[in-house]
DNA sequence: GCGGATCAC
DNA sequence: TATGGTGATCCGC
């Protein structure tokens, strides 16, 4: 964005975390990840000239492969509303109009809008240090129904193109427009501006932006061109196409994150698309089949052109974030919070699962994962709290910031789903679709002896085995967003914590019951361990 | 099947 | 004072 200083930003950001627990983390994720780069490094200069000839020849047929499924038929557009959270605030409070503002709180911004970005101002940017780039910035809380709403709005007017449209989150779509473009006799600039016109109409003064491509790879690049209220074409021409993608940077390809961008520029000094396929040799040596085939397909701006099958969900999980604490009755206090909230969740999709996940992260900001997989299907609150419990036992002593379970691995029929038709856009729009290769590097050369294994290893990859193009990299699952309410801060943790307490005393409470349930079960689950039931007397 | 990592939004 | 939550995937074990 034209106008940031970004060298006091980053000195402002700089200052701001330096010294804290979550810098200090960063530098070692980055420690770590400078020694990966040097791993591959000196493999790269093992390589030996008769060992890159036979990946040249290995790239050669891949990209042959891949060059066969080129379809340039069909017309994509994705559509992505701008500062969608932030514009939408501003609709109904008109006085926010021109200041600077972001949708978020103290520790945490999930959307600010253009005048706040002239600070430099940012997405996943902590509240505090966004205040301190623009001291005038207003702060408004999320608020998800409100998003809902509108984001039902923007809907109403996809499906009037593409009635199998993907909605990718709520502020951003894919459409195939092939088809009202053919009906019409029309182009897919023209249908782009006039959707985004009625996107306008219909919501009341939300812009979006729009990209117009051969596949959806590119369409989500081009959304980004012309940011905001605007609109980009890249023609259904394979010259205009490989031209387009040559000068791109590897970053601008959605998959491709800070880590895999940094793997392929320290490592083996790629930047560009265009350097994908002149280095196509080391790819193939350094990489696994699947993360190959895929930044080949890059390379080659191929990416999928036919509307991605409807995948039911693979897990479901709840996390919540607290002031770090090594109090083993608030820790247990907190599981069964979300032990009984993803209970909750579970019931209301009609789900049960085997695999039950203990997330936690440390004060020094460490995650740690810890599962069992049980024979039975576990659904409610004790179930899980009887899992729950023994993983996280095993990790005491510890101080964490943040506790969350996930349960996978579902049944494969559901009981006593609440099937409500109505529901569409929570379940059958749960497809999943990255066929992300980002696990750079560490795979052996070796591994490309077993190609076969490879492909079928990953549950998706751009091309599905009967050879039709599937969900790809720039696919998005709806439900992953910014959720970033109720977080706002100690606030929501603290919050919790004194209602607890006064519960306690208070037995003519209604939540009472609950607390005692849960502190029942704890009791049980804690038996040996005299000092966290004296403790629990606290909350 | 588990744990760590990465990515997107 | 203060750096999120949900879901998915891949790899190496």
């Amino acid at each position: 964005m034209e106008g940031v200083d970004k060298e006091k930003v980053q000195r402002i950001v700089y200052e701001m975390s330096k010294g804290s627990q979550y810098f200090k983390n960063e530098e070692r994720k980055e420690a770590f990840f400078r020694e990966k780069i040097e791993n591959m490094r000196a493999r790269c200069a093992k390589l030996k000239p008769a060992d890159l000839a036979h990946y040249q020849t290995v790239a050669d047929k891949i990209i042959l492969e891949l060059e066969a499924t080129r379809d340039l038929s069909r017309i994509w557009v994705h559509v992505d509303m701008d500062a969608f959270y932030a514009a939408v605030e501003t609709l109904s409070d008109p006085s926010l109009k021109g200041k600077p503002m972001a949708v978020g709180g103290m520790s945490m911004i999930s959307t600010a809008n253009y005048e706040a970005r002239r600070f430099g101002v940012r997405a996943a940017m902590p509240g505090f240090i966004a205040r301190k780039l623009c001291p005038e910035l207003i702060f408004v809380p999320t608020d998800f129904k409100k998003y809902t709403y509108y984001s039902d709005l923007t809907r109403k007017v996809f499906e009037k193109y593409d009635p199998n449209f993907v909605a990718a989150s709520l502020d951003e779509a894919y459409l195939d427009v092939t088809e009202v473009c053919k009906e019409r006799g029309t182009t897919g600039e023209e249908i782009a501006r006039e959707l985004r016109a009625g996107v306008h109409d219909e919501t009341g003064g939300l812009t979006c932006s729009a990209g117009v491509a051969p596949n959806r790879l590119l369409a989500k690049v081009c959304s980004d061109i012309n940011k905001p209220n605007g609109q980009f074409i890249l023609p259904n021409d394979r010259m205009a196409v490989m031209t387009f993608i040559s000068s791109l940077p590897v970053r601008k390809i959605g998959g491709i994150g800070k880590v895999t961008e940094h793997i392929l520029r320290d490592a083996l000094g790629i930047s560009t698309c265009e350097e994908i396929l002149q280095k196509s040799s080391y790819i193939c040596a350094l990489f696994s089949h699947s993360s190959a085939d895929f930044f080949l397909s890059v390379g080659l701006a191929i990416g999928g052109t036919d509307t991605p099958q409807v995948r039911s969900r693979r897990s479901i999980s709840n996390e919540r974030t607290f002031s770090a604490t090594g109090d083993e009755a608030f820790l247990f206090c907190k599981l069964a919070d979300i032990a009984e909230m993803l209970s909750t969740d579970l019931q209301k999709e009609g789900l049960r699962g085997r695999t039950l996940t203990l997330k936690l992260k440390t004060a020094s900001f460490e995650v740690r994962t810890r599962a069992v997989t049980s024979q039975k299907n576990i659904c409610s609150t004790e179930d899980i709290m009887k899992h729950a419990s023994k993983l996280l036992k095993a990790e005491l002593p510890v101080s964490l910031r943040l506790i969350g379970l996930r349960l996978s691995h579902f049944d494969e029929e559901k009981v006593g789903a609440p099937s409500d038709p109505t529901q569409k856009t929570l379940t059958d729009y749960m497809l999943s679709g990255d066929a992300l290769r980002k696990n750079m590097g560490d795979q052996s050369s070796l591994d490309l002896d077993s190609t076969d294994h490879c492909m079928m290893h990953g549950e998706e990859t751009y091309l599905s085995k009967d050879g039709h193009q599937t969900s790809s990299c720039d696919y998005r699952d709806p439900l992953d967003e910014n959720h970033l309410s109720n977080l706002d801060d100690s606030k929501s943790t603290s919050g919790n914590f004194e209602e607890k307490e006064e519960i306690y005393e208070s037995t003519s409470n209604a939540n009472a019951e609950k607390v005692c349930v849960v502190k029942g079960m704890l009791m049980v689950i804690l038996l040996d361990t005299e000092k966290v039931i004296t403790q629990l007397h606290k909350y």
